[in-house]
DNA sequence: GCAAACATCCCTCTTTCGAGGGGAAAGAGT
DNA sequence: ACTCTTTCCCCTCGAAAGAGGGATGTTTGC
């Protein structure tokens, strides 16, 4: 197989480091090649739209914007951008989102070059690329009910340890719903209180506990 | 600067993009060599012995063993041995437990070539290698208490969501006496609830809350 | 040897949670 | 138009949480 022209590709993590041994994977391969590279969702929205390489290889967890931002950003002026996304590990929620936005395929950071460089040329070609493992895991992703909008800012403000009444004066909104959106929150996520709704919710990826150091 | 022989590299990490990117930036110093890589903390022992490195260069977040875990079977076999903890991001527990098992510097993987190959090159000499920022939040740290290994199974315990009572069976004492661990955590942290109690000790690295892909 | 830290147990009392009901208004989709 | 979802409000009540006390045996460090 002797392809006429290489295919493009965009490269977006915030570590310099995985950016490096991206290049250095990809590169191995004479029918690919990284145009461009970004180290958070701006940028890579950004360096998508001038260089508008074949594939874009997006982390999920960057400064700025995020990785699902980013997908949204590129989708809205490129609808048929593919996207591929790269990450460490990640709730259903996460990948669910991912896919929901616009992205082709999906790869563990886990994986070897034999993961990675097929994805990207699977996603190239126009086709999807999800591991078996991802996949079941969508499917039981689906037994939960998604979370409202606001139901997921009750959760962070849980999260953030705050008593109910607390949190009625953040929102301005009575204790009594905010008791209500706890419900469904407990409901939905099928958890018994509100400290493993908030382990729940981080493990699916539903919200996040910032790290002290990034 | 012409050195007679070359500093000899273990490197461990769980991601093979990261070993590859490690491999990259490493290997375009004439002076450093990457003897050796390892995918886990039980590995990254063995690999030390086998080969005895000038530095170890490893991930706090690994398999098997983790990476403090890593550090002890390694100085406890070579005390002398010189070992920098690559991490992306990391709670200031996480990094004092890295610093007191005998780590000699830390890096964090947001960092590029230019903070990492000085850093290889500190602790080979047999120097300390501590970012600003990473000490600053170190002296942070020290305010807080540190938290016996019983008060971190409880905390366990809390984070799964379980009720004091039972939390009082499953580690067979009297619902009273888990109150009284808990009453010392929320001091400790100084925290107003158990729920914040969780996400302040995430943040902290002092318990992880597993995410449901690897 | 003795102080300090640890782990365990006990009690009271107030506040907060969360399950159980109920309902109403606005907007989106059919 | 009608239904469904979402967001909001209200009520009661038993159980859980957490602040406040005090106490004992055991290890660990100095």
């Amino acid at each position: 197989m002797t392809p006429r022209s290489r295919i493009s590709i965009l490269i977006a993590d915030d570590h310099f480091i995985v950016r490096s041994g991206l290049v250095a994977v990809i590169q191995s391969e004479p029918d690919l090649l990284v145009v461009a590279q970004a180290s958070d969702g701006a940028q890579a929205a950004e360096l998508y739209a001038r260089h508008q390489p074949d594939v874009a290889l997006l982390d999920l967890r960057m400064p700025i914007k995020n990785g699902n931002d980013a997908i949204e950003l590129i989708r809205r002026d490129f609808p048929q951008a593919r996207i591929l996304v790269l990450t460490a590990y990640s709730g259903d929620e996460d990948i669910h989102r991912a896919l929901e936005a616009g992205a082709r395929g999906y790869v563990l950071k886990s994986s070897t070059g034999d993961g990675l460089i097929p994805a990207i040329r699977a996603v190239a070609a126009g086709d999807h690329w999800i591991p078996q493992d991802v996949a079941s895991r969508l499917a039981v992703r689906s037994a939960y009910e998604a979370l409202t909008q606001r139901e997921i800012e009750v959760l962070r403000e849980i999260a953030s340890g705050r008593a109910n009444k607390e949190i009625a004066q953040h929102l301005a909104i009575s204790e009594h719903t905010v008791k209500d959106h706890l419900k469904n929150i407990l409901g939905k996520l099928q958890v018994a209180g509100r400290t493993e709704a908030v382990t729940a919710a981080v493990r699916r990826g539903i919200i996040e506990i910032g790290p002290v150091v990034k």
